[in-house]
DNA sequence: GATGCCTGCCC
DNA sequence: ATTCTGC
DNA sequence: GCAGAATGGGCAGGCATC
């Protein structure tokens, strides 16, 4: 397959919008299958940017990259002058720049780079310098090579026997091959996730203790347990299983329909310095199909209710170029907190997400006129955060976190802690200028490590809860029946937890809140966004002070805190409750909260 | 050998 | 991770 | 609602540089 045929086509993808990318990409495929099968795997790969499993482990790509190594030896001695380039040229030459480690290595890849471009043709380069600096940006990503694939695979079968299908019977029987590769592309294990992650020092005597916590099984004995309903997942991964005091344990969880008991065992894992907790169906659209995960996932953090939450005011110190669709504005900023002892601004944080494209355009017209040539000494950030434009201390930002760290690089209340650290924030987000603000109201050094400790000493104690209050909501599942309550409790500890896990897939799928993010924390109306038809839902949470419930997918383990929110003033409510559903399917059921923790 | 920058990965 | 946006 | 594309802190490992 020519390399030429390849660019040309993700070109025609980046123009196209919509299902019309996937057709062209499928149409690729299809023609592929049809003249060089053979190059299938390679062209996939591509497609998605990727050099493949790892491929030392893989015996059957390795197979495969053989072939294609050869084949592409072969071809480069007959190559003295600019040759086309083929999909397994450039595969196979990608893969062998990808080993190259060592000494010289950046000197090697440079040069192997530097051939291959010269082999390059119009728009060649212009993708094999995209794949390189592993940003495509043609609106396709892998969901949707998926697809293709899916369309292709169809396209192939009935060519082979022949057969002539069209219109809204080809398309069904696309989708069901499309779902077929998804499945599969699922259940089929990633070996480069499941190798072991390379440690140099892993030893367990840095007085960090570290512990697994399993909360499902995806395959038991070579079998796929990703269609099984996740009540018959969790049996087999209790009974299979021991856990073993001190590294190996079950997470801990509650089965319920009762909004209340979530609630509180939400408190719970918040005091056990859990971040949350994840909910999900126990019998209904239990199973781990990836179209309908999204939909009994849900995850529960205390920052996902508008009005709750960490929230500072802090000042835009700098900015950096914006890539890809950010061209031609900032893409972030780095900010800080302001120390009226020693009148210096201290970074606390970049920023990079929650501005609307609005935002974007209205802040770099208002920054340009506020450009200083170098940083003033008033600015105390790491040298390795050093913006591309700095700004006299003008513009403030309402940032969000989900917490507040003890930070290596950030400078915030540096002179304030004992050992000198300074502190950052844990996903920041942008929620609106505060136009109300000078740089020098801007939340002091001192707030920061204040909103910092409570967080510890919050962390630490028995948190009352709550409430009171009780929306309306329900939950609740009518209809699959029976309940039982179980829970296991362990709870420990705290290192964190890290786990990894789902190595079947990653994929995001986010429910977000509504839209009404910045609406609602202007004007207060948390509910609003809610409404959602309470329908058949899988969970239906809200709690009278702060809980929400956001949708996820691999649930996994969590961190540290606690909630709090304090905020150099804005104003916070706090309020009610909060629901937040994740779709319509008919039946509610009764759930499974896995607290999330370490 | 120590230090710094970059990459890939986890959230 | 979080968030926004086009489809 | 999905999929894609912007972007965060932090860690560990690997390579470059002093």
């Amino acid at each position: 397959v020519p390399f030429k045929e390849f660019a040309q086509t993700l070109e025609k993808i980046e123009d196209l919008s919509g299902k019309k990318k996937i057709d062209e990409l499928g149409q690729f495929f299809t023609k592929v299958l049809d003249f060089s099968p053979e190059d299938l795997t390679a062209c996939v790969y591509m497609s998605v940017n990727q050099l493949g499993p790892s491929y030392e482990e893989d015996l059957r790509i390795k197979g495969d990259l053989g072939t294609v190594a050869q084949q592409s030896r072969q071809n480069q001695k007959t190559l003295i002058q600019p040759k086309p380039l083929t999909i397994p040229i450039v595969f196979n030459k990608l893969v062998k720049i990808a080993k190259i480690n060592g000494k010289e290595a950046t000197t090697t890849k440079i040069s192997e780079i530097k051939g291959l471009l010269s082999s390059c043709q119009g728009i060649e380069a212009r993708f094999l310098v995209r794949m390189l600096a592993g940003k495509m940006r043609i609106g396709l990503g892998e969901q949707s090579v998926l697809s293709a694939l899916g369309h292709a695979l169809t396209l192939a079968k009935l060519a082979e026997t022949n057969k002539k299908v069209s219109g809204d019977k080809l398309d069904a029987m696309k989708d069901t091959n499309v779902k077929r590769v998804k499945t599969a592309y699922c259940e089929c294990p990633n070996y480069d996730l499941l190798s072991t992650r390379k440690r140099k020092n892993a030893t367990d005597d840095n007085g960090v203790k570290v512990g697994v916590f399993l909360f499902d099984l995806l395959y038991f004995n070579g079998k796929p347990l990703v269609r099984e309903p996740l009540r018959k997942r969790r049996e087999l991964l209790r009974s299979n299983f021991k856990k073993i005091d001190g590294s190996f344990y079950f997470a801990t969880s509650v089965d319920t329909m009762d909004t209340d008991e979530i609630n509180s065992f939400f408190d719970e894992a918040i005091q056990n310095k859990c971040e949350g907790l994840m909910i999900k169906t126990l019998d209904t659209e239990a199973t781990y199909e990836i179209s309908r995960r999204s939909k009994s996932w849900l995850k529960m953090k205390k920052d996902y209710v508008d009005g709750i939450g960490d929230t500072l005011d802090l000042v835009v110190m700098g900015a950096y170029v914006g890539n890809g669709k950010r061209t031609g504005v900032y893409g972030g900023y780095l900010l800080g907190c302001y120390n009226p002892s020693t009148e210096e601004y201290e970074s606390v944080c970049k920023i990079g997400t929650g501005f609307s494209d609005e935002d974007l355009a209205e802040q770099f017209k208002i920054l340009q006129e506020k450009k200083i040539e170098k940083a003033p000494m008033y600015y105390q950030f790491d040298p390795t955060l050093k913006p591309d434009d700095i700004f006299a201390p003008h513009l403030v930002f309402e940032i969000k976190c989900a917490d507040i760290t003890i930070s290596p690089r950030h400078k915030a209340a540096s002179g304030l802690t004992e050992d000198g650290k300074g502190i950052s924030l844990r996903f920041p987000r942008f929620l609106r200028i505060r136009d109300d603000k000078n740089a020098d109201d801007a939340t002091s050094s001192e707030q920061v490590l204040e909103m910092y400790r409570s967080q510890e000493i919050f962390a630490n104690q028995k948190i009352e809860a709550d409430d009171g209050e009780e929306d309306d909501d329900d939950v609740v599942g009518e209809d699959e029946e029976k309940d039982e309550e179980e829970e296991d409790l362990n709870k420990t500890n705290a290192s964190e937890g890290s786990s990894k896990e789902n190595p079947v897939e990653k994929k995001k799928s986010p429910v977000k809140q509504s839209p009404a993010k910045k609406d609602a924390e202007k004007s207060k109306s948390p509910l609003k966004s809610t409404p959602v038809e309470k329908k058949k839902t899988v969970a239906s949470i809200f709690s009278s002070t702060k809980k929400s419930v956001k949708k996820e997918e691999s649930p996994i383990k969590k961190k540290k805190k606690n909630e709090f929110s304090s905020d150099s003033d804005s104003e916070d409510s706090e309020d009610d409750a909060f629901a937040k559903k994740a779709q319509p399917k008919k039946k509610r059921s009764r759930v499974a909260i896995d607290s999330d923790s370490e």
